[in-house]
RNA sequence: CGGGGCGUAGCGCAGUUGGUUUAGCGCGCAGCGUUUGGGACGCUGAGGUCGGAGGUUCGAAUCCUCUCGCCCCGACCA
């Protein structure tokens, strides 16, 4: 390809409001172009890129006995309603309704669409295992689209299901797309962490994620450093040590004028925050919920949200905790009648604590568990941190951010027994097919690639999935022969099978290299009247500072070999 | 949805106490010339419904009302 050509121009500055590394080089170099928040046009070096990633996955997912499928963007709604997903995830769904008042979604995952199909031809135990996949484009609409493809409304993901007679076929199943998954990040050059995940709307057990550890990363991974625990904050859970304050003292009403947090009150009490008792409200699915917690920890709501087995949670409102008659400030379990309460662990492994009084400026002292107080359940709803010790090893545990650019759960019968898709064993019995799904966000995956892969100058493309392999960069200067030497080259390179960028532009050469070192091209070969007084070229990795000369009779091979290898 | 910020030329920005503003600057773009190993220079030129609608005023990019869009933090998130 010829740069004078190209559609899209580079720019030397990126969209002001653009400020993971990324985002502004995708949209420096010319690859992606915003068109609303979240929606992007993948420009024709992009789209490269793009699609050397879908070929690997595509490779990757064939090899593990994946089949590709094409499925519908326009799913009706009601397969959402009888899968329940209408609900539990209507706050991202787009919906649209056609000229016969059909009301439709544009998916945002195919689940439903592929247990239907399932249904209809998978019939036997002779028709499993099947490995379905797909690689589309989905449509969420997010409530908050960030980062340039890091999160958008509509994005390219890959989708597999699997689907098994039993869960040992399962666990087969799921091992290998771990490989592939492997597979698919080695050959993209990106480093991934594996780490244990919650499974949120699309249910589940055995979830994990693959995660691109990066700065920008949107998500928390809490991991263990000597024992290789590692999840993402969501999930993650530590060992809670035991708070022991003495022998159970009497209850002490003190009288706590104008206070009301943790941080006031152990101060005011001259008290650590590890022996006092947080009391937060819930409103889950329509009912309040008191939830309790060791004063220094935070509660983890996806966890809360999975003993409770609910939808929707949320901090209860103001008007939630007034109308429930508790003393906001100076709420504590004691004595407390009428309402559902949850109790971390913590709480039950800790003496002598300071908690509200349920009456206003008064708190108590010394509550303990059970004597003081009971909870309707007791569990682990409290968020891990960096610093507390693992609950393997008894390390520390350390926290740092990271990409999920693949999601893999097992669904077990969820979904299968939603749209009825069974199988006949041996014995002519009917069960419920076993499934997993394995997600993988291939724009996503461009963009955290990026992340790893680039310097101040621009982006270093992963050879495998870079627009171009070479880049070719004449200096042209009149009355020189640079200019035959590259057309001829440019034409032997792409007989030789390379694909080059040529950036046939009569710029400077400052213009050029710059532009050069943006697009990230892996291999950059430099003709000048320089290096033709040598009858050479100049070779440089984009990877590396150094370059080196070689002969003009050797750099096309030189190139092959290192692109094979 | 809560908090904050921003919409002026393709991109980045200035101008916003209403009046020399005929709305500027840098990059980019077009033409001519000089340049050519790390974002060269000169000259000439094109390019604007100042996000949109309504209002106030002799006069609005500037003030008021409504509205649309975009970004960031939080909430949320497969």
């Amino acid at each position: 390809m010829r740069i004078s050509r190209l559609f899209a121009k580079t720019t030397r500055e990126a969209p002001a409001d653009a400020d993971t590394i990324s985002h502004r080089l995708l949209v420096r170099a010319g690859m992606i172009n915003q068109l609303a928040a979240g929606v992007y046009t993948y420009l024709p070096l992009g789209l490269r890129v793009l699609h050397k990633i879908e070929n690997i996955v595509r490779e990757e997912m064939d090899k593990a006995g994946g089949q590709e499928f094409s499925m519908p963007v326009l799913q009706p709604v009601e397969m959402w309603q009888q899968s329940g997903r209408a609900q539990s995830m209507s706050d991202v769904l787009f919906n649209l309704t056609d000229r016969r008042e059909h009301k439709f979604v544009l998916g945002p995952t195919h689940e439903e669409v592929i247990t239907q199909l399932a249904a209809r031809y998978v019939q036997s135990y002779r028709d499993l295992p099947q490995l379905p996949y797909q690689i589309q484009v989905k449509f969420r609409d997010e409530p908050r689209p960030r980062a340039g493809l890091m999160r958008g409304r509509e994005f390219i993901m890959k989708d597999a299901y699997s689907f098994d007679v039993d869960e040992a076929g399962l666990d087969i199943c799921y091992q290998k797309m771990v490989e592939a998954y492997q597979n698919v990040f080695k050959r993209c050059a990106v480093s991934t962490m594996i780490v244990d995940a919650d499974s949120g709307a699309i249910g589940g057990k055995d979830s994990r994620e693959f995660m691109v550890v990066a700065e920008s990363g949107e998500d928390e991974i809490i991991n263990c450093p000597r024992c290789n625990y590692a999840a993402n904050t969501e999930k993650a859970v530590s060992a809670k040590a035991r708070i022991d304050n003495g022998q159970p003292l009497p209850i002490e009403e003190v009288a706590t004028p104008g206070i009301s947090t943790i941080e006031e009150v152990a101060a005011f009490l001259k008290v650590s925050p590890v022996h006092t008792l947080k009391a937060v409200f819930y409103t889950a699915d329509g009912r309040f919920v008191f939830v309790v917690i060791r004063g220094d920890l935070a509660v983890n709501e996806i966890k809360l949200k999975n003993q409770l087995h609910c939808t929707d949670l949320r901090l209860a409102t103001d008007a939630e905790v007034r109308e429930a008659g508790v003393v906001a400030g100076a709420a504590s379990p004691v004595g407390l009648k009428g309402f559902k309460v949850v109790a971390d662990d913590s709480v039950t492994m800790a003496t002598n604590l300071v908690a509200g009084a349920n009456k206003p400026a008064t708190h108590i002292k010394n509550v303990n568990y059970p004597r003081d107080f009971k909870a309707d359940f007791v569990a682990d709803i409290a968020t891990a941190r960096a610093g507390d010790k693992c609950v393997n090893c008894g390390g520390k545990l350390a926290a740092t951010r990271g990409i999920e650019v693949g999601h893999i759960f097992k669904l077990l019968t969820r979904y299968s027994e939603k749209f009825n898709a069974v199988y006949t064993d041996e014995k002519g019995g009917s069960h419920p097919i076993i499934m997993g799904c394995y997600g993988m966000g291939v724009s996503r995956l461009m963009a955290a690639a990026i992340e790893q892969n680039h310097d101040d100058k621009g982006i270093i493309w992963p050879l495998p999935i870079a627009p171009y392999q070479v880049h070719l960069c004449p200096l042209y200067r009149a009355g020189s022969n640079v200019a035959e030497t590259a057309e001829k080259l440019y034409a032997d390179f792409q007989a030789a099978g390379l694909e080059v960028l040529f950036d046939d532009r009569e710029d400077s050469p400052g213009v050029k290299f710059n532009d050069a070192d943006l697009l990230g091209i892996p291999l950059r070969v430099t003709v000048s009247p320089r290096t033709l007084e040598k009858n050479s070229v100049e070779f440089k990795k984009r990877s590396e500072k150094q370059a080196e000369i070689v002969p003009i009779s050797e750099i096309a091979a030189k190139l092959k070999g290192l692109i094979k290898s």
